[in-house]
DNA sequence: AGATTTCATTTAACATGTTAATCATATTCC
DNA sequence: GGAATATGATTAACATGTTAAATGAAATCT
């Protein structure tokens, strides 16, 4: 999966390095940018990690990573799915679910078929073995959930999850940067 | 950095496929698990995809990933910076920071030595090619930033910054799972 | 001082993210 | 109906995430 766990094992929270060091003292510099510890980017992936690292050490105990979690819990919804709609469903990029569903595939945890009428698609669906293998896992990540929910708040969560969304919903049509003709390629040289 | 753009080739959203694949229809099964498309790591990962997307191109024509951009930027405000403190500040962690360390001092854009008082302490600090490589990334970035601020409203992003840190707080004295004695092996074998 | 332990960093090994290229099959165009 | 094109999936190549182990140096113990 991909998310990270810094200072982890130094068990301090480490906002309040990123704090410590970004604070211009009289030494600091001029920054041309934001306060780092103000990045949106960086604010999502804490809260993720900060939510993360109480799955995966459930996860782990079943030999399974986030990303194989999410494929069968996207499995367990439907009867069978093409993988292209799997990539979508799960959140996965092509190339990274193909290399989940080869090793799931020799775990027996799903089956794999192509569609009839195109054989290009392949159609995806989860073995007994991997319906178990979810009601094994279901009860305790259903448990770290609702403490979650009992921690934060339900009302805030549900607020939190709408943001999110209004964020996206934000973003979709912002045009992405025209992609020039590349002749800043001196700067790749650096 | 860590994240993905899935469904980005076929551009559709892709909360409409995961919403879609995830609507119990007639031959839906019975999901011992909220729906996916509630999951808050799966927000939280979808909105951080949604931000960065706009950023990667521009990183990207200047030869730097999201991560060494973090580190780049993390140094820009201090004189020198320990490599843990860096590994916290850049939320980073320490496997990746070296890896990343060892490629941008080949670049020239960083400068290392070590504490004299302590080898096993390494000291971090940018070069002046680093640094007019901030100079050069930072207008466009900032702008990118003005415009999602624009579209999603300065307010509406505060309030969600506070969110994402009280989750954090929230989840931060939150126990881990136990990591029993690991007796489910077993299941690690499906 | 020498052995043990702790600490900072790096290396190793494997899984995933990311983009580009490839391969096979379908579709379209002439 | 065969060449060109488009599409779905995989493979390739490189960067990072993640955990465990190794390395080197400092602190501690006796």
């Amino acid at each position: 999966m991909p998310v990270n766990k810094p200072g982890a094992r130094n068990g301090a929270n480490p906002r309040k390095a990123a704090a410590r060091a970004e604070q211009a003292g009289p030494a600091a510099r001029e920054m041309p940018m934001r306060e780092f510890s103000r990045s949106l980017p960086m604010a999502l992936l804490r809260a993720r990690e900060a939510v993360m690292r109480h799955f995966r050490a459930s996860l782990r105990k079943h030999g399974l990573t986030e990303q194989q979690w999410r494929i069968l819990r996207a499995l367990g919804g439907v009867e069978t799915i093409e993988v292209t709609e799997l990539a979508r469903s799960a959140y996965l990029l092509g190339p990274s679910l193909s290399r989940i569903l080869r090793d799931l595939e020799q775990r027996g945890l799903i089956e794999r078929r192509s569609v009839k009428t195109d054989l290009r698609r392949g159609l995806v669906s989860i073995s007994a073995r991997g319906l178990s293998l979810i009601e094994a896992v279901a009860p305790s990540s259903e448990a770290i959930y609702a403490e979650m929910t009992r921690r934060y708040g339900a009302e805030r969560l549900a607020a939190l999850h709408e943001m999110l969304s209004a964020l996206e919903a934000s973003l979709a049509d912002m045009p992405l940067p025209g992609n020039g003709h590349l002749n800043d390629e001196d700067d790749a040289s650096l």
